[in-house]
DNA sequence: ATCCCTTCCTAGGAGCTCTAGGCAGAAGCC
DNA sequence: GGCTTCTGCCTAGAGCTCCTAGGAAGGGAT
């Protein structure tokens, strides 16, 4: 008999593809032992759980994204900086949507602790906002108004969520745009008023 | 025997209570059959399938939401009408995340269809950004980047993607500001260049 | 060649969705 | 009231899921 040679790294990278394909939360233990030809029982020598198996795919696509942003970012800043950023973000979770959901799960802090990718990915935010002049509090807000707005906006596309006809590529662009004027225009808390 | 007194309207209304206690994704048939002391198959004479169920739930989810919005924003404009939308919409989500949730479930058009509340809320939105002085095509790359901008936040706030330990409503307040700012000053079309 | 560790197996329990068919209240008709 | 019919809930059961326990067989070290 041939052994399948399963491992826990195969394993995730094959979940992962298999998250691209029939989405993030069908991937089953089941499913995935049946694409190595294995019994389902067999997958739990390498990986505690399903749970396991996920957090190990969260973690994976953590690391490529990251990755992905930081290559993008590399030696820009301003709205170059800014777009290259999202544009990689959003490339990223359209070329492997199981994979970006899979970055979207919620992870205890121990899960989440083997990673180093969470925080350089928030080291890449922070200086990208630096670069606009930024510093705290300012920064933190910006921040995750810029996290949500991507995230948002991915989230809203892959979901079909836009129903109206005008280009999602433009659109993206112009809240690109906007964003970039509200980096440079960021109301301090002084300055604001209302209307 | 009693019967129980089962119903599609109520055993969505009790499917959308369980969602926020145990969050959108376990509610079961067979849990929310077992919180009306009724054997599972026992609701497939009321709703077709889970699919069926939790359709149900987002549809009321978003009608109440849609509500909610609806008036919140009632007789203002401007900044009061955003900073009002926003908080109705954040509100919603944080009294009712298992809602809030179903809401975010991708619809068929079929499944869709018999709404309103979809296309009320994109009037409600609309109608703020012609507050603005936005018309078409920037109202709806507005719209689109507030709605992702809500929801992203709302995501990353439930998901305690927040580690940083600034208070979140202060960060959502500033966020809005920058929000209102943006708004007033859409970059349209032409008027945009590098930096 | 033997030992041992790892890999994969079979067997099986428990929970889930969903279908088919049955019985017994509730509602309508005479 | 007595009758039929409708419908709300039932039992039974198939098929899928996750996961545990314990067994057998391949591969490497000695």
């Amino acid at each position: 008999m041939v052994r399948a040679g399963l491992s826990a790294a195969r394993l995730t990278e094959a979940a992962a593809e298999m998250a691209d394909e029939v989405g993030f939360d069908h991937v089953t233990v089941s499913a995935l032992a049946r694409r190595f030809g294995v019994k389902d029982a067999s997958l739990y020598s390498h990986v505690k759980n399903l749970r396991d198996l996920r957090v190990r795919v969260a973690l994976l696509a953590g690391e490529q994204l990251t990755d992905r942003i930081a290559v993008a970012v590399a030696g820009r800043a301003g709205k170059e900086a800014l777009v290259a950023f999202a544009d990689a973000y959003r490339r990223y979770a359209l070329d492997h949507p199981g994979r970006y959901a899979a970055t979207q799960m919620r992870l205890t802090p121990e899960e989440a602790a083997g990673s180093v990718a969470l925080r350089r990915s928030i080291e890449l935010t922070y200086g990208m906002l630096h670069a606009y002049g930024l510093a705290e509090p300012d920064a933190t807000d910006a921040g995750r108004l810029l996290r949500a707005a991507f995230h948002g906006y991915i989230h809203l596309e892959l979901g079909e969520g836009f129903r109206h006809p005008r280009e999602v590529q433009e659109s993206w662009s112009r809240s690109l745009d906007a964003l970039h004027v509200l980096l440079t225009n960021w109301p301090s808390q002084r300055e604001e008023g209302a209307r």
